[in-house]
DNA sequence: CAGGCATATAACCGGTAGGGCATGTTCAGA
DNA sequence: TCTGAACATGCCCTACCGGTTATATGCCTG
């Protein structure tokens, strides 16, 4: 878990799944729109693809990148531990439901 | 919105988010349950309280740390540009284990 | 008010992460 | 098969980060 924050605590990695939440994107498009060298933008995809954030299909001599959801719904997970903090009207909900059962 | 990613992307500031997740808790509590030196857990307190994930209060020579909530809203909100992904995710493969039926 | 406890801060150090440059690799097209 | 395009990788350098030790601060207690 620490290891995905760790993943997204960058700025770079950040304006990157920014970018690929519109659309996938060549290598080439995101270095033009990030105004940084390609073997920047290269290790930070590898950081991101190892992370399950992104994963690239070959298209010619393109890497096309796209989002994969995966680690976002781990996020959502773990977020949950936390959202009753600031959301006890959830929470009522939750025990709600349960007794429901 | 990096920052509090940066934030979380370390082992022990994990940790002490979770411990303080049950209870709120003083620094020497803390010291002891991490088995870290004093001035390590304090500086990771910094970081999490100009972060704005915990606050202190002053109880006799003690602080007294707990939980805020609004960083993990603005998790949530942030979260929810990308929920839609996972949705679909989620639906696909709803759709291949009805398939698989 | 002196001493001790709880915590914060300072100074320092070793590891590591991000950036650039140079180079390797793969593939399309002439 | 040769060339160039698109991308990955390796290497180096610098900056920052997390940890420790030592020290400062602030507050109870005797």
């Amino acid at each position: 878990m620490v290891g995905a924050f760790a993943v997204l605590g960058e700025a770079s990695r950040l304006r990157i799944l920014e970018h690929l939440r519109g659309a996938e994107c060549s290598v080439g498009e995101l270095v033009d729109r990030l105004g940084m060298s390609q073997p920047a933008v290269s290790k930070h995809l590898r950081v991101l693809r190892e992370a399950g954030f992104v994963s690239s299909r070959i298209a010619a001599q393109q890497r096309i990148y796209r989002i994969e959801p995966e680690p976002f719904a781990e996020l959502e997970h773990w977020l949950a531990q936390y959202r009753r903090l600031w959301d006890r009207h959830l929470d009522a909900l939750e025990r709600h439901l349960d007794n429901q059962e």
